[in-house]
DNA sequence: TTCCAAATTTGTAATGATTACAATCACAGT
DNA sequence: ACTGTGATTGTAATCATTACAAATTTGGAA
């Protein structure tokens, strides 16, 4: 996805595609490896010098508001974010603290809940020990 | 369920069955309300004049450890404790913050990861409004 | 019962992610 | 170029949670 298009993605959203905006959600969305908001931020202070950690929060607070990625809450002391918005759960491993993806469908989800809630986002998540640490054991 | 059995359950799990841990345990059984750390602890600071709040910290991460209750997180900003570890997810009303259970098969939600994981935690969040919130509007 | 070692509790101080805020800046429209 | 709205920046505050060390309690042995 080029800079033209995600520029109009936010535009659509009803954020203004400033420099930083692009370059935040254009982070996120080359690299699905779930960083927080300072992850964020130290990758993108070199290329960009004068960003600030700020902006990369407001940044990741919009784009979530807006729907354009999710805000994983799985570990308990920092915010994660995922540009992947197609329908799929996370896993922690609780041994090396890695987060993965793993596919599922909406469908499966969403009737669980009785009727007269109406659902908004939704995600699941479990830990347990992935299959690299189980063999390192 | 009496104090001699939380006593009990406590002790199988190996932690020491004191008073602090039976106080607050207990009000977790009697209070499926997804209370904080610091609910708990204003809640019981009147009975129990001692009571410290690292104590009531220390407590609830004893107790999530050893599987006894559940630390919830679909609020990014604090954590909430349950008793209930019968299968259930939450859900988030995004208007009036309250949190509800409903109820969710583990063989629903534990076939959906991956051969080579092992499972130990998992929970289904979902947001989005309430019935009583929708009808408020 | 009395004593002791280990574990727990307590209060305070630190940590660290996140937010508030006010000044500066960028940009679109006149 | 001028103006106003919204965005960015850097610093300072917030606030849930944790670290720590001293005081206390617990459970078991004598």
């Amino acid at each position: 996805m080029n800079r033209e298009k995600l520029s109009a993605e936010l535009r659509q959203n009803g954020l203004c595609p400033t420099q930083q905006r692009i370059a935040v959600y254009e982070y996120l969305i080359q690299h699905r490896t779930h960083p927080t908001a300072d992850a964020v931020y130290r990758a993108l202070a070199e290329k960009y010098p004068s960003l600030s950690r700020t902006t990369v929060y407001n940044t990741v607070r919009a784009l979530a508001k807006a729907g354009l990625i999710r805000v994983v809450t799985i570990d308990a002391d920092e915010q994660h974010f995922d540009a992947g918005i197609e329908d799929h759960g996370h896993f922690r491993c609780s041994e090396c603290g890695k987060l993965y993806d793993f596919s599922l469908a909406a469908d499966t989800v969403r009737p669980l809940l009785p009727d007269g809630f109406s659902v908004g986002m939704w995600d699941v998540y479990m830990t347990g020990i992935c299959p690299n640490c189980q063999s390192n054991q």
